[in-house]
RNA sequence: GGGCUCUUAGCUCAGUUGGUUAGAGCGUCUGCUUGACGUGCAGAAGGUCAAAGGUUCGAAUCCUUUAGAGCCCA
């Protein structure tokens, strides 16, 4: 029990505006927190560390809906832990994007005029960092804007020399343990960032193509042998015609060569089991140098391979001249114009296919041979699928299990070298060497500090490797790199929490639990949460193109931002996509205004009792004192409303959490106890009104407090209001409440559900009977189980002023009726009755329990119910039918007797 | 083609291991300036739980099939 409370002197009740708003409460409470650096977290041995890493947004990004939901969630659990007495440390920071960074300023120097590759290497970078520094910070003032709770002595970004130096540590390591090795290989080709790209950053998408035939004539006859394909303009490449081995059709052509039309190139015709005999015309073409099958087939062949592309997907020299340096699409035409007028093109299909875009780039991407550095997967994938597979890791939800394990069965070896200059440089040096190079300066030096001479010939004329990293083998690292100190990482990782969205799971989360577990020894986080997706109204997904999001900071500007996270947070059940629009956040912003008339009201009553006593404090002692069964009740609310809660949180159903407390503070809170109290409050006994006042301000208090991590700001407000604080202090730093269980109390909630059911029946009467709210009633009780200190209740939540109860009392004449749980109720309406309604209204609740009683006596006559089904089920059944039928006889009787 | 998810009130969704008269928010209708709140209060209407079959004393819940929607991977 805290001190004493002490007014705060300033509320007075006309200072107290109507309806909250939040734009003057929010900075502020935003700069008290840093001020007293309340998120900040140090090693502390005495305390639990709840480590949660934020997934570093893109620098030069700006906030999206989606930063909103996955950063609220890190919010709730981060704040709910630090209340609950754990040392909370939630690291931000941002990602260097290295892709898409490289493209934006790729893009503004191409507005100057610049040339990327004209200023070299160095200078870009220069233009790199300049626009990470006017647009870094953008996103990090946006996400401060929603409330988060990040320790910002922490902020981290992957290009800092710590972070950079453990990312060409880990490559460094990694090539000695013999996992990284260089290739010439056929990689996913970017052609607009003129890169190589992962696989897991190939988009498939269906697109309704054509299936060109063409006609390659047989050397040494007049025959042909016609091919299908779907990129006519490959045939400048090719370097092959493969059938079929089993393939009736062809087989006299095996052994054969075919001549390339436009090229006017011999080629082999050749048997491959890989062709499949239905497609097309059961013979294809061979392009090894732009198709991975091909490749494939030239390798078991001895093809020649043959690049005819540019790295910008232009044609380059080994294609005759009028082709070299049209667009692949501009020689696509070009290709079957001069085809058709060979006569070589046989016929046009229709053709669905599937073509894989550059998920940075945005174009088609292309089969393309180059030399890449690759990790090879396979030690790194068995010990991050066991660890899932146990459950040391969860996931939730969980069927994104069989996700992760299916593509770790089938990853293939990683190609982490990029054609870019914005990131981390692969620590490779190539001697170029002089005249005492021997033979094993051909071997890459891998370093993590430039070399100063070749080890092997000691020559200082050396060469980096141009190429950066794939930003995701540095992120991959981020679990345990943002802390700098050994002692750092060993309290804080591993993390506890990792969430993020699921379209990242291969990307980051599965390499993630590679890294932790090959350079840590044990998991980077125990539990991950996939996020849902937040989509339109039209349930599509948010896109700039399509302009169907809403800014987030227009959103906070308009509803606050505690509205925003809480409607995120109430919408967004777990794994399941979410239709966002803004207007939706009026759920929030009722609910923060709900809990601010509620503080409101409460705090009146306090000014006006410091007004009537003249006292500064109210003595909270008293709290315990004059006790009825709405008090009884609604601690048994609140406490099974934290039961829910813990429930919720521990199995990370976080919308389910906010409806708990959206539940307990509308519904049961205001709706209920506050209205009920009134009659204490506007009594004439002042230890009595004071003993209630103290009791709901610890309500609200506790309420407060587990409504917080949701919406820090006006819980921060309203708890400073409803009683002095010392500076410093703050409800984020708070104890959270602590579920009692022994105040979860059946008999309070039976009562008060009799006292809500009868007040409810007296209110439906009213309403059928349209009788004015402000018009008072009498009303009649027949029972004996309605207690004199319910009556008061039920007179003013129902608008009685005479109740008169008894369990002999006769039906007075031309009143409605009803019975609720066997106690009749009687409203007389003389001359405001009437019967036809009333009987309507009888016969209505008649045929309801008719039907359910017909249900129950159906399953109660059944032998088999009642010999197999559990002996509560059958308890339980029995009592209710006996209440039901209770009901309905005096219900009948009441019908009968109308008049 | 393989895998995963979904289909419950007009809309968006809850519904724990099968056992309540299937719930909430929004929307709709009716009434209301009831000394916190009209961003509100009170009341009401609205569902054969996608379809069919099966298991069971009992199915929105478990199983099978079908139809439709979406996502991921090839």
């Amino acid at each position: 029990m805290p001190d004493n409370l002490i007014l705060n002197p300033t509320p007075a009740e006309n200072e107290i505006p109507k309806a909250y708003n939040p734009s003057v409460v929010e900075d502020k409470w935003y700069s008290y927190w840093l001020k007293y650096n309340l998120f900040h977290s140090e090693v502390d041995e005495t305390k639990k560390p709840y480590t949660v890493v934020i997934p570093p947004p893109n620098v030069t990004g700006i906030l999206t809906m989606g930063h909103i939901l996955n950063n609220t969630i890190q919010d709730v659990f981060i704040r709910m832990k630090r209340m609950q007495g754990f040392n909370a440390c939630w690291v931000p920071g941002t990602d260097h994007a290295s892709i898409a960074t490289e493209t934006k300023v790729t893009a503004y120097l191409k507005e100057l005029g610049i040339n990327k590759d004209e200023i070299g290497r160095d200078e870009f970078l220069k233009y790199c960092w300049e626009w990470t520094g006017k647009y870094g910070g953008i996103i990090i003032q946006q996400l401060k804007k929603l409330g988060v709770s990040c320790d910002w002595e922490r902020e981290r970004f992957t290009m800092d020399d710590y972070y950079y130096k453990k990312v060409l540590e880990a490559f460094v390591q990694l090539y000695n343990e013999g996992k990284i090795y260089r290739g010439y290989r056929m990689v996913n080709w970017c052609p607009a960032s003129k890169s190589a790209i992962s696989d897991e950053e190939v988009n498939y998408k269906t697109v309704n193509g054509k299936l060109w035939y063409f006609k390659y004539r047989v050397d040494d006859t007049e025959e042909y042998i016609t091919v299908a394909t779907t990129r006519p303009e490959t045939m400048l490449g090719d370097t092959g015609v493969a059938v079929n081995p089993n393939d009736d059709r062809y087989k006299k052509y095996i052994g054969k060569t075919a001549i390339l039309p436009i090229s006017d190139r011999e080629i082999p015709i050749f048997a491959d089991e890989y062709v499949d005999m239905q497609f097309g015309t059961g013979a294809v073409k061979v392009t090894p140098a732009h198709d991975v099958n091909d490749y494939e087939m030239g390798n078991r062949h001895k093809l020649e391979i043959i690049n005819i592309f540019n790295d910008d997907a232009s044609l380059n020299h080994n294609v005759p001249e009028e082709f070299r340096g049209l667009d692949r699409y501009e020689a696509r035409k070009k290709v079957i114009e001069r085809l058709e007028e060979f006569g070589a093109l046989v016929k046009i299909e229709d053709y669905q296919t599937k073509i894989g875009y550059s998920e940075r780039g945005g174009v088609p991407i292309e089969p393309y041979l180059s030399e890449q550095w690759f990790m090879k997967m396979d030690d790194l994938v068995k010990p991050a699928l066991e660890v899932v597979k146990e459950g040391k890791i969860k996931f939730y939800p969980d069927h994104w299990v069989k996700t992760y394990e299916h593509w770790m069965s089938g990853i293939r070896d990683w190609c982490i070298s990029r054609q870019l200059w914005w990131g981390h440089r692969i620590p490779v040096w190539y001697c170029v060497g002089d005249d005492h190079c021997n033979l094993e300066c051909k071997n890459p030096i891998v370093s993590s500090t430039p070399p100063e001479k070749c080890p092997h010939c000691g020559s200082t004329n050396l060469k980096q490797d141009e190429d950066v990293l794939d930003t995701w083998a540095s992120s991959w690292l981020w679990a345990y790199d943002v802390f700098q100190t050994e002692e750092e990482q060993n309290y804080y990782y591993p993390t506890d929490t990792l969430v993020t969205a699921p379209d990242i799971i291969f990307f980051w989360v599965a390499r993630m639990i590679m890294a932790g577990l090959h350079f840590k020894k044990n998991i980077p986080f125990k539990d991950v949460y996939f996020t849902s997706i937040i989509r339109d109204l039209q349930g599509r997904k948010m896109s700039k193109s399509l302009g169907n999001s809403p800014d987030p900071l227009d959103v906070i500007s308009e509803y606050g931002a505690d509205a925003l996270r809480f409607t995120v947070i109430y919408l967004a059940p777990l794994g399941q996509d979410v239709l966002f629009s803004s207007e939706r956040c009026e759920l929030g912003r009722n609910f923060a205004n709900k809990l601010w008339n509620a503080g409101r009201f409460l705090l009146m009553n306090l000014a006006s009792q410091e007004a009537n006593t003249g006292k500064l404090s109210l003595n909270e002692n008293l709290a315990d004192k004059h006790l009825d069964f709405s008090d009884h009740w609604i601690n048994s609310r609140l406490n099974q409303t934290l039961m829910n809660l813990n429930n919720a949180m521990d199995n990370f159903e976080i919308n389910n959490a906010s409806k708990f407390i959206y539940s307990f503070a509308w519904n049961d809170f205001c709706d209920w106890y506050i209205e009920l109290a009134k009659n204490r409050l506007y009594a004439d006994d002042g230890e009595i009104k004071s003993a209630v006042l103290a009791r709901a301000l610890i309500v609200f208090e506790n309420l407060l407090k587990i409504v917080h991590p949701f919406m820090p700001y006006i819980t921060e407000e309203l708890w400073q209001l409803i009683k002095k604080r010392k500076e410093g202090e703050s409800i984020s730093v708070s104890d959270y409440p602590v579920l009692n269980k022994a105040l979860i109390n059946p008999t309070a909630e039976k009562e008060m559900g009799f006292v809500q059911d009868i007040i409810t029946a007296i209110r439906n009467i009213r309403g059928e009977m349209n009788i004015p709210p402000s018009k008072f009633i009498t009303a009649y009780l027949k029972t004996s189980n309605v207690k004199p200190h319910q009556i008061e209740y039920i007179k003013k939540l129902a608008r009685v002023n005479q109740i008169n109860v008894d369990s002999n009392i006769q039906k007075p004449k031309a009143s409605a009726s009803t019975v609720i749980n066997g106690c009749e109720i009687y409203v007389p309406l003389e001359g405001l009755i009437d019967l036809e309604v009333e009987k309507n209204r009888l016969q209505k609740e008649i045929s309801r329990l008719e039907n359910s009683l017909a249900g129950i006596e159906k399953k109660l006559s059944n032998e088999k119910f009642i010999s197999n089904a559990a002996k509560d089920v059958v308890e339980h059944e029995k009592a209710k039918q006996a209440d039901w039928k209770n009901n309905l006889i005096k219900l009948n009787d009441i019908l009968a007797n109308l008049s």
